[in-house]
DNA sequence: GTGAAAGCGCTAACAG
DNA sequence: CTGTTAGCGCTTTCAC
């Protein structure tokens, strides 16, 4: 049999609410007795059923992490797993455990999440992915339990949400490239509504404008977040454009286009990408990218719900964290 | 207040013990009640509290997942997040959660363990990489906790694993350089003393024999798992011997080797990787490589767990998953 | 400052 | 087949 509260307070010579109180570290306590009970516990190796305590105060100490169901997303991109070990790792430093979910279907994951929270077994869930219109965030919503999401929300107000600066990120990007001597650059988003896409194009536009340069429209392609993407989108651009550089805003578009490039036999062309993975770092020369720091994403989205979880007043709302920009590996 | 197994009680005009029975599937509980029962739960939106089971039961029902820290191997490494996704995706379907963990070093994850496994959090663990002489496995064992590793361990027999048939795998690949007209075929792998590397070794000599060939030492590398490992083995083996192609246990490894033959001018040497990773697919052409279902590797270890808490007989103790050679992209 | 007692929501003998 | 009862191990009023 497990040791439990009782045994600890046998041995200390007091109550077991008094052992209890010891463990919550409720502050009018003796210190005397602190060190009874203390010495107690180490001396009977005493770990506290974390079950029980959960049923009694009705609180789990437990993030929910929901990840999608897409492995190959998943394997491509090295976002999810250090967006992973960010919140683990502060979510431990701070006594909260992770539990993990995915599912095949949007609606599956609507019920994960209701099942996780209905069934007592997480306090609030932190989401690696929003897209336009989720039922996930509606559903959270409307049931008033508390989220925290990883990208810029549509309501960034009433919600929790850490994101990178991505209009700042691709400003910089671009203007590197024009310092660089380039003057006819096109822009390779992710699809038009996503707003890290808007984010981004609009500093690609800052960036032209401020340095006055020509903004056009058939240099700004929206595609898919591939590779087969961005190997598209570069054959159309250059059928009908002259193009110096070609700034995309992923590795893996990025990738795609440089693909592109070596079969049209242009391959003087830059190409610049987003994310910092290894497959962009692996291109011979490696890619112009950006480093968003998911580790840190990760960790901060974790912070926002935890701070929210424990009602401190002081607790912000969002975090924007650093982007930098990769110009040689 | 949320609904509790007393209201359901109330409405089904039965006891509680009832409708817990008819949760947990009873035997002898006639359908009538069952009916009744189950309509009482679903007009009241009833979904038990697992944390009281847990506390009335002492089964938690969840398994940890223990990962490395760095974040770097796991950004590299599809492996890992496609392991996670098997665990996660099969333990879900059995009705089990999943805890994640890590920690910065090898007492921390003991301690880490220790601490799940004390306060009651989970049932079992799966690890998803195994060292030699590895604490956690020493003191899980010493503990007596179930789990289940990733990998071949020393003890076959008992404890539960599931790994791939390396041995096949890569004699496979030897047998297929070989048809494909190559004669003096390297080998490089990681560390000499780990399993895996054993295991794969052991296919390629057994390959080369059987087809009558030579087996040359000189021919034979041990290196870290990295690309630098791959690079300065290939650039050492090209100094003093003559190569057809190269087989390597990794794709980080391969891709090193390719860099090292591009600089040598001496692209037309054939090498193979493993893992079937996405730098090893964008590599033009994309690398030869082996498949090894990692998604699969996890699917498996949370089945042979899973069984192990419930007590099935007729459970295996391991679980060897296919390999696949990629030719092409 | 500390103890006694009730209760978190569920399960599991023990009866009948 | 079903109800009664006694916990699982901890927290938390309410007393003193």
């Amino acid at each position: 049999m497990r040791v439990t509260i009782k045994e600890v307070a046998k041995l200390a010579g007091v109550s077991p609410s008094t052992v209890s109180r010891v463990l919550t570290d409720h502050p009018k306590i003796s210190q005397a007795t602190k060190d009874r009970v203390w010495k107690a516990m180490k001396k009977l190796d005493y770990h506290p059923n974390v079950t029980a305590r959960k049923l009694a105060t009705n609180a789990t100490k437990t993030i929910g992490l929901l990840l999608p169901n897409d492995v190959k997303l998943l394997a491509e991109n090295p976002f999810f797993i250090q967006v992973l070990t960010g919140v683990t790792t502060y979510a431990q430093s701070k006594g909260y455990y992770i539990m993990l979910t995915n599912a095949e279907t949007r609606e599956g994951e609507v019920e994960a999440l209701n099942h996780l929270f209905r069934s007592n077994l997480i306090d609030g869930v932190i989401m690696t992915v929003v897209r336009e219109e989720d039922p996930c965030i509606e559903f959270l919503r409307e049931n008033n339990h508390p989220y925290a999401v990883i990208g810029r929300p549509n309501d960034t107000d009433s919600t929790l949400w850490v994101d990178n600066d991505n209009f700042q990120a691709m400003y910089e990007m671009v203007n590197y490239l024009i310092k660089e001597g380039n003057q006819k650059i096109a822009f390779i988003g992710g699809s038009k509504e996503l707003t890290v896409t808007k984010n981004r194009r609009a500093g690609y536009e800052m960036a032209l404008k401020n340095r006055g340069l020509h903004l056009d429209e058939n240099m700004v392609k929206g595609v898919k977040f591939s590779e087969a993407g961005g190997y598209e989108a570069t054959k159309d651009l250059l059928e009908e454009n002259d193009v110096d550089a070609i700034a995309t805003t992923d590795d893996l578009i990025a990738v795609g286009a440089l693909k592109a490039l070596k079969d049209l036999n242009k391959e003087g062309i830059t190409v610049t990408g987003f994310n910092n993975t290894p497959i962009g770092n692996y291109q011979t020369p490696p890619l112009l990218t950006v480093e968003i720091n998911a580790v840190e994403l990760g960790h901060y989205s974790a912070k926002l719900l935890i701070d929210k979880l424990n009602n401190l007043e002081s607790a912000m709302n969002s975090y924007i964290v650093d982007t930098k920009l990769i110009k040689e590996s």
